[in-house]
DNA sequence: CGTTTGCTTGAATTCTGTCAAAGCAGGTGG
DNA sequence: CCACCTGCTTTGACAGAATTCAAGCAAACG
C-alpha cells in the first residue's frame, strides 16, 4: 500500500530511505479517504493535518464577500495538500481545501509531526526539497502573470499540467489562472479559429 | 561589523547561535560592496553567489525581446538576494539582479555553501525558515493579483513595504506589481481626487 | 423527467496598455 | 552660473482586453 509513496519519496531524496525510516513513515502517515466535496480544511480552522495525495483531486481556495471562489491551488495525484502557514504558525487558515472528486491520501497530524517527523533528518531534507520546488513554481507563476497574456498562460498550463484539464472543469481552471470562465471560453474559441 | 547580521539571524532561529557558529558565519560570509548599476547576477550565468543585503537596494528582473524589464523582486536592507533555483540546480539563471543604489552585502559562494554551510544544522534551519516565509509571501502575491484590483494591491504594498517607495521610482514599482507606469500614475491621481 | 452543472455567446462597460507629448526635477559639464 | 541632459512622472487619445450581466444550450445526474 505504501510502495508508491515510498518510491515517490525516494525519487525526491538524495539517498534512499532506510528500512527504519520506512517504518517511521508507515507509522506516521495514515490512510485517509475523502468523499467528493469533503473538506480537508476550512477557513478559520487551524490546519492540523496535511498530507500526500495518492489519487484524486482537491482545490484550495478562498471565498470573498460576494461568495465567489478564488482558486489558489489545484492538487492532484502525487501532490501535497495542506496550508503550511497555518500548520506551522498554529494560526487560523485563510483557505478552504476540499475534495473535488473522491480522494485518497496519506496524512500526518501536527502531533505526529512535532513528536516524530520533525526530528527525522530525511523528513527535514524532504521538506526542504519540496519547499524549494514549490517556491520555484510560485515564482514562475508570478512572473507569468506579469509578463504573459491570458492565452499564453492557458497554453502553458495545458502543456505543463494536462491532468488539470482532465480533472477540473474550465471555470475552476479559469479561477486558478486568475480570469473569468467567460474569458477562458473566448480564448479557446479564438484559438480554435486560427 | 557582523553584529547586526548575527542579531538578524538570531531573530529568525529558535535558539541563539553558539560562539562556534558565529565564527563559522564570519568565515563563510564575506563583505561585498556593489556600485550602483553593478550586476550581482546576469541572465544565462549560473548563480554562484548569494547573500544578505546589509544596506542598499537591488532589483531582480528579466528582459523580454522588446527590451522591457520585468521586475520579479525588489531587495532592500535585511533581504536575501540571489537566484536559488540557479544556485541549487547549477543551471543558467533566467534573471538579472543588479544594484539600484550602492549596496553592501554579506555573500557566500557555492563552494563555501557546499563545503561548510550546507552541513551546519543552524544554517539548514535558517534556510528552511526563510524558505517558508518566502513561500507564504509568494502565495499571497499570487492570491492578491487574482482577487484584488490594481489599486488595492498598490495600497497594500504601500502599507506593507513603504521602504520600497523610498528606494525605487514608480516605474519600477509598477513593473513589480505587474502594471505599467501610466496605470500606476493614474491610480494615484484618481485616489488623490477622493 | 426535471434539475443541476458546465460551457458558450452577445452586448455593454470598465480597465489597462500603447503611443506620443510635455513637464519637472537634479546633476553634469562647459 | 547657465544650458543641457537624463531619469522620472503625468496626461491625453485611442485601441485592445477582460469583466459583468444576461440568456441559452447541452450533457450529466439523481
Amino acid at each position: 500500500m505504501y510502495d508508491n509513496f515510498i518510491a515517490y519519496i525516494n525519487r525526491q531524496l538524495t539517498k534512499p530511505l532506510t528500512e527504519e525510516e520506512i517504518e517511521i513513515i508507515k507509522s506516521a502517515f495514515t490512510y485517509k479517504k475523502l468523499r467528493k466535496h469533503q473538506y480537508l480544511l476550512q477557513e478559520g480552522e487551524v490546519c492540523k493535518m496535511a498530507g500526500f495525495v495518492i489519487k484524486g483531486a482537491l482545490k484550495q481556495y478562498t471565498i470573498d464577500k460576494a461568495g465567489k471562489e478564488n482558486i489558489i491551488a489545484l492538487l492532484i495525484d502525487n501532490w501535497w495538500a495542506g496550508d503550511r502557514e497555518s500548520f506551522v504558525k498554529d494560526e487560523p487558515s485563510a483557505f478552504y481545501i476540499d475534495a473535488f472528486e473522491e480522494t485518497e491520501m496519506f496524512v500526518f497530524t501536527k502531533n505526529v509531526y512535532n513528536e516524530t517527523l520533525s526530528h527525522q533528518p530525511f523528513f527535514k531534507e524532504l521538506l526542504m526539497i519540496l519547499s524549494e520546488k514549490h517556491t520555484f513554481r510560485l515564482l514562475k507563476r508570478i512572473h507569468a502573470t506579469n509578463t504573459q497574456t491570458a492565452e499564453q498562460r492557458l497554453m502553458e498550463l495545458e502543456n505543463s499540467y494536462p491532468a488539470f484539464f482532465q480533472k477540473f472543469p474550465q471555470h475552476i481552471i479559469a479561477s486558478y489562472l486568475g480570469m473569468t470562465k467567460e474569458t477562458l471560453s473566448r480564448i479557446r474559441a479564438n484559438a480554435a479559429k486560427r
